[in-house]
DNA sequence: AGGCTACTGCCAGAATCTGACAGTACCGCA
DNA sequence: TGCGGTACTGTCAGATTCTGGCAGTAGCCT
C-alpha cells in the first residue's frame, strides 16, 4: 500500500472510532510503526486535517468532511456555485455563512485562472425571501444532526398558541416560508411547523428514541404525493 | 518537492496550456526527465484525472476542475447539499442533472458512514418553480461561457415582438422566472431579457468583442442597488 | 518514408520512507 | 508527590520507492 493510500485509510481509522483513541491502536489497525504514524499524523495535519492529539488520552479528529480530490466538469461546478449562491441569501444566517465559507474554501484550492472562472461565475441569484423569523433555525439544524428533542410555543393558522415538545427530523425550504417537520409528542403525529410561526425555542439535551432517517422514511410514505429532494 | 505536489503542478501546466502540448515540454517545465513524466501521467490518470495523449500531437487537459484534497464541516457540506438540492429542482434541465452529478460524485469519494449522512442530510426543498421555458438555458450557459452572440426574437411586457442580437453575460434566478441579462447589440444598450418570452432562440459562433467579467462589471455599476450574487 | 510523439521494460543510483531506540513533556490518578 | 499512559522529537541504518537514462515498439501527421 503506498503512503498517500495509507494517509487516507488513517482518516477513516480515526472517524471509526469516535472517542480518543491512542496512536499505538491505530498503528496496529494500520500495520506500520508508532514512529510512521506519528509522522503521518503530522502530513495529514500539515494539510490541513483537523486531528487532535492530547497527551495521556489519544487522537480524535475533529467532525468534518474530508473530500479527496475531485474533477467537476464545468457544468458541475456552475451548478455547485449557484446552489452555494442561492444558500447565501437564505435567512438562516449561520448556514448562509457556511455557504460562504464552503465557496471560498473551493476557491481557495484553485489556481489562479480558475478562481477568477468561479467569480465570474455568471449566473444570479434574486434578491433574498425576506422572511422574518425570530428564532435561530440554526438550533434546529443542530437538534436534527443530533436527534434532540425541541421545545416551543406555536401559534398556529388560526392564531391559538400551544406549547409543543417535538422530535424534528427535516426542514422545508419554500419560496416565502421554512418549514420544520417533526413527530409532535403533544399530538402524537407527524405536524410541520412554519419557522415564523415559533416562539420561545429551547433546545433541549433530551434524545428522542429514533433514528431521524426512519422518521424521513416513515413521513414520506404519510404523503399523498412524493416531495422534497 | 514531494512528489504529490509536483502531481498537481502537472495538473496546472496542462492547465496553462489548452492546446496539445507535448511530453518533453512538460518535463522541462517541471525539471523532471521524460520518463518519469510518462509515469507521472499514468498515477493521474488512474485516479481519474481526464487526461489524453495522442501519439504525435501531445497532451491535453479535458476540461474539469480538480479539487485538491478539502475539508468541509458540517453546515458547510449542509449547505452545499442544500444548493445543490435547489438547483436539481430548476427547470433548467442540463444544469439540473450537473447538480445531481455533483452530488454524486461527493457521495462516490465519501467513506460509508459519511455517505450515510450526506444522504439523510434533511434540509428538503419546496416544488419546482414550474416555470414553463421553450428554450434551452444551457444553449445560453455555454454561449456565456465561451462569450457568443445569441439571436433570437424576444416579445416584451406589452406583447410587441422584435428580433434581437444580444452579448449575453449573466443569467439571473428569480422565484417564478429567469432572466438573461445582456448588451442588445439592437438596442446598444443593456437588457434583460425573461426566459419565457424568448422564442427562436439560435446560438451563433460569433464571438463578441468584450469580456463578460467587464459587461458584468459595467453592469452593475448602472443599478441602483447592488443585487445578485 | 521520415519526423515527431506516446508508451513500456529494464536497471543502477538517488531519494525517501520506515522501524527501532532514546529521550522529553504533559495529563490524570492514587 | 510519584507513577503509568500518552504525545512528541531526534537520530540512524536498512528497506522501499522514486528517478533518470537507455533501448525498443507503435501510432499520428506531412
Amino acid at each position: 500500500m503506498s503512503r498517500s493510500e495509507r494517509l487516507l485509510d488513517l482518516i477513516q481509522c480515526l472517524r471509526r472510532h469516535r472517542r480518543p483513541v491512542s496512536g499505538h491502536v491505530l498503528a496496529d489497525e494500520l500495520g506500520i510503526s508508532i514512529r510512521t504514524l506519528y509522522r503521518d499524523i503530522a502530513t495529514l495535519q500539515g494539510q490541513g486535517a483537523p486531528i487532535e492529539g492530547e497527551a495521556g488520552l489519544g487522537y480524535v479528529l475533529k467532525p468534518g468532511f474530508m473530500l479527496p480530490p475531485l474533477m467537476f466538469s464545468d457544468e458541475e461546478i456552475e451548478a455547485v456555485v449557484l446552489g452555494s449562491r442561492w444558500v447565501a441569501k437564505q435567512p438562516d444566517i449561520r448556514l448562509s455563512a457556511a455557504a460562504v465559507n464552503a465557496l471560498a474554501k473551493i476557491a481557495a484550492v484553485l489556481p489562479d485562472d480558475l478562481r477568477e472562472d468561479l467569480d465570474a461565475t455568471t449566473l444570479l441569484v434574486g434578491p433574498p425571501a425576506m422572511a422574518v423569523e425570530s428564532i435561530d433555525l440554526g438550533l434546529v439544524r443542530q437538534a436534527i444532526r443530533n436527534e434532540r428533542k425541541l421545545d416551543f410555543s406555536y401559534r398556529d393558522a388560526g392564531g391559538a398558541g400551544s406549547r409543543r415538545i417535538v422530535w424534528p427530523f427535516a426542514i422545508g425550504f419554500f419560496d416565502k416560508v421554512r418549514v420544520v417537520v417533526a413527530w409532535c409528542e403533544t399530538r402524537q403525529d407527524f405536524r410541520h411547523f412554519r419557522a415564523d410561526r415559533i416562539a420561545g425555542l429551547t433546545a433541549t439535551d433530551i434524545r428522542y428514541p429514533r433514528r431521524r432517517q426512519a422518521l424521513l422514511k416513515e413521513w414520506r410514505a404519510t404523503l399523498d404525493q412524493p416531495r422534497g429532494s
